[in-house]
DNA sequence: CTGTTAGCGCCTTCAA
DNA sequence: TTGAAGGCGCTAACAG
């Protein structure tokens, strides 16, 4: 494997040349450095990851946390991580978190420590204290994308907002019964994207007075989306309007209202939160959070953060948007 | 940051020991194993992944080449992947490598170069001979997931069999014309797995001796298939079949039909490939291919090398099945 | 079984 | 502007 002292030698100066010419820190003359770019490229020459980090402490490498890699937001977070970190020549080093405690222990107390990264985002990650800790010990930048972490520097859509502005669209509609289907209401994870979301439609239903209204926990899944809306619907006194915390469940939702013999808006309005693409082929109603976006947006936060750069005012704040499309309707008399 | 050498200190050895009780290679008495430990533990001590990989020339991390992150097919491999990865701490580095020229040599150029991974992983990444040789270059067992790739050990089921299972099932049903969405019949890729789908269909064909056949081309989305979808069944002499290369395609090719007015099954069957989890939600019948299981397989594979172990027998083809949700019905007379 | 001692490949003062 | 040299933290001979 070529290393820099054959390119030294080629170019005919030293290790310490060829170093400050390739990385560009540290003064070279023009022609020197065009002579060692020149031999650095005709010999194939990559700096080895390892002997760079090793001498600098930077690594050039941002590690991502995520509880899923097989969700649809998940996925595409991600995608827009990699996206913005490729461009700046990061690499990616993943961290696939599941709910089985002792492997988590594994990556926060190992794999995480291994100083591999410069930086870290997690995704929508449902932490402690401790996990939280343990991230901030680290010792480098966090953005923590999803779900307002107070231990952490979050970069999220205000949930609760979010919430209220898909029961307040309902409630504009004339529906006086809802039904949630997402976080359960007994426990409680603090301050979750889920619970927001679910206690964004609490606030909304009582500012209004309205009182029918139910909350059937759901996994966020189609399948489970499917089996809260046929629970939610198969009861008396039938709620006319759903809000499901998550495109996917709202996508179950208006699958099982089919199945029940329900018009989807005439009989029921289903609404729900994300901006999935598969939404578009239900005429699914949503809320979109741009979630892309969300992903490159916090590259660039990690990225501002690496090269000492302040974080761009009013960053932490991710826009969400209303998504009309045809889902929900005016409540019928 | 606490380094070996205060472990050490902490444990009244010299480093070597440390290195020795904490990797378990080479000898180490079991009372002074257990006093490193001990000590690394209390210290909090892990090993520092530059430092080790310099000394060692290995990096614990497997790099994952992939061309999309955010559609089903590859977040789901890319999740068994990980999965099995975690179990034996390998750390997953993230290649995602878009159309750019560019772009790609930069990934294949560089930063696969940096000599920050063990092995090699790529996802139905359709690379010509020159980033296969660039792959190959980097001296590191290597695994490429779907699509025969003859530069490169491979793990994929064969999709010429899966295009001609998929086409026997409809000839079986009676179906006398068919149409094809997926690989363009002109833009042949040589063995690409869309090629060689596509190739499975028309060989099925010409030897049941059917003629009335089109191929319409899609992108591999819902969008595309439904698009393409569209376009067949709106011609004058109707297929009364159709075999989607993916399972999204066939789910946009579902909601093309109905959009059309016409029934599935009853007045055109179809017929998908994947597996995906939202199959179930339309019927669709479809040949799985264990997506998930394929990402297991490869990282056991690598592994394997990686450990010096002989690849497993038989271990290159994988396996698929025919999965009937009532999509696809004999032909009505 | 344990310690000493070279590196692994690169970067970065420091002097020239 | 350039080169010499030490050191980043760990591992692997080699002695003992």
């Amino acid at each position: 494997m070529v290393g820099i002292d054959d390119v030294a030698r080629a170019a005919g100066v030293s290790t310490a040349t060829v170093s400050r010419a390739l990385s560009g820190r540290g003064p070279v003359s023009r022609v020197t450095r065009e002579r060692v770019l020149a031999a650095a490229d005709r010999l194939g020459y990559v700096v080895s990851a390892a002997a760079s980090s090793l001498a600098t402490g930077r690594t050039r490498a941002v590690g991502v946390v995520v509880p899923f890699l097989d969700r649809w937001f998940f996925s595409t977070v991600l995608a827009g991580i990699s996206d913005a970190l490729v461009r700046h020549g990061y690499d990616i080093t993943l961290y696939s978190v599941s709910a089985d405690a002792g492997e988590r222990r594994r990556v926060f107390d190992d794999h995480l420590r291994r100083r591999r990264i410069d930086a870290v985002i997690t995704i929508a990650l449902e932490s402690d204290a401790e996990e939280s800790a343990s991230l901030r010990g680290l010792g480098v930048p966090i953005v923590a994308i999803a779900g307002p972490n107070p231990l952490l520097t979050t970069l999220t859509v205000d949930d609760l907002a979010v919430g209220r502005l898909a029961t307040a669209h309902l409630l504009e509609l004339g529906h006086r019964h809802l039904a949630h289907i997402g976080a359960d209401a007994v426990a409680d994870a603090a301050s979750s994207v889920p619970t927001l979301r679910r206690r964004g439609f609490e606030q909304s239903l009582a500012e209004a007075g309205v009182t029918a209204a139910e909350v059937e926990p759901a996994d966020f899944t189609i399948d489970g989306g499917s089996a809260a809306a046929t629970r939610v619907l198969s009861r008396g006194e039938r709620p006319t309007a759903l809000f499901a915390a998550s495109d996917e469940m709202a996508i179950g939702a208006i699958l099982a209202a089919r199945a029940l013999g329900l018009r989807v808006p005439e009989d029921v309005s289903i609404i729900g939160v994300d901006g999935h693409d598969l939404g578009r082929w239900f005429g699914l109603t949503t809320i979109d959070q741009f979630a892309r976006g969300q992903g490159e947006r916090a590259a660039e936060a990690v990225l501002d953060a690496l090269d000492g750069r302040p974080p761009a005012p009013g960053r932490g704040t991710l826009p969400f948007e209303l998504v009309d499309r045809g889902s929900t309707a005016p409540l019928a008399h």
